[in-house]
DNA sequence: ATGCGTATACTCGGGGACGAGTAATCAAGA
DNA sequence: TCTTGATTACTCGTCCCCGAGTATACGCAT
């Protein structure tokens, strides 16, 4: 499991889920990021923007729809996505919830785009982590403990740390499934519409143009 | 803040505190790191040790002392820590403690380093760390309270995570905080006898030989 | 003694990340 | 109207990461 991505980083799966919404030039995708706060969680490097839309369109999960050039301006080059991305995007997005990870910042990714799946697929993900989680957090514990009767506090203290943000995102992980199979998660049968239908509840198309998170000055 | 290190990864870290101990060739760090664990943490990567053992040594933190050879194996050569590199040590070890990132690897890091520092600047570094990390915490609560007037929770979804986590290390800082402050901490006494005359002690020597964390098997 | 697996000890080359640079447009103030 | 600064929209080159490959030595079983 863990399979190798053809475009591993981060990056493209923000661009591809931008992408999902309608297709866009690069500088575009980057201003639709930061208008949705992407830029706090995951900082856009400008250089790997380009490197990773050009990945992408080498290995098929975007294409080249349009090129238009107005004035001087460099010509912008709108990219839209395949079917082969989309189906790119969901398989990552369920890697990415299902299987916990050293870094955090992929669940952190994968929760950001987990709009692309269905409620009660994402429920039955986060179930699969949070079983993950448990199993691989009571190991570490063990562990420790076996450790601490020979080593220091001193040499165990950044896997104290570790083991204190692993439980966090247990806590986080099952609060979260809990919301989502009692049906007390709010905007829940939206999504479900969404999901079945891909009709944007009418409140919301409205949100999606002026882009979610106002920049705070 | 957050000054560019000549060399930024941070397994050049876990080099130099290995280096701390004694002289050794690349293969022995790894061995080394391994045996303390580094490897469940930090995955050491065979590539990058190499590259990174001689961007330390073109930059003047470590030096080449003896090069041995035995049998037809290939060469090996031994290195050293520099007293230029000892600072770079410690100083990255401050920074990486004081001032709180969003890859939290980082800290992981530095507390795996944290020996390198008396107790006294640790306790005041990670009170450092502590404030910075709350007065930025009560922001971002903020923000995401302003944000969910507006945008669904499905979208926020991710903020709530990483403020959980954030939430967490807050925890985990002002208990190990206290601890070090009030003196409860562990092996202090020790700790403070290493830090001000580098005398390691007694049932501390032989650990150190045979390695901390023993594999599980 | 001979093969085989495993530990030791690296090397190398492709590819990705990313900062700094570039250049045109536009709005607004002097 | 001229300049200045901000915004748009990239390009380029360097540095660095890292997986896969290589090659020898050693122990152990057959």
């Amino acid at each position: 499991m863990a399979k190798r991505r053809k475009v591993g980083n981060l990056m493209a799966l923000a661009v591809l889920s931008a992408l999902v919404q309608r297709p866009m030039h690069p500088y575009q995708m980057a201003s639709v990021l930061r208008e949705h706060g992407k830029d706090q969680n995951m900082k856009i490097k400008w250089g790997s923007l380009y490197t990773v839309v050009q990945n992408l369109e080498k290995h098929g999960l975007i294409e080249a729809t349009e090129s238009t050039r107005q004035g001087g301006r460099p010509e912008r080059t709108v990219y839209g996505i395949t079917e082969a991305g989309r189906v790119e995007l969901t398989d990552w997005v369920r890697e990415l919830l299902a299987t916990p990870e050293q870094e955090q910042s992929r669940f952190t990714a994968a929760l950001s785009v987990m709009a692309v799946l269905s409620p009660a697929e994402s429920a039955d993900l986060l179930a699969q982590r949070l079983t993950a989680l448990e199993k691989g957090l009571a190991a570490r514990r063990a562990a420790l403990a076996e450790a601490a009767r020979e080593v220091p506090r001193l040499f165990l203290v950044e896997e104290e740390y570790e083991l204190a943000v692993a439980d966090a995102e247990v806590g986080f992980v099952r609060g979260l499934l809990g919301e989502l199979t009692s049906g007390t998660f709010p905007g829940l049968a939206d999504w479900q519409v969404f999901s079945e239908t891909g009709v944007v509840p009418p409140e919301l198309a409205e949100l999606m143009e002026r882009g979610l998170h106002p920049q705070q000055p």
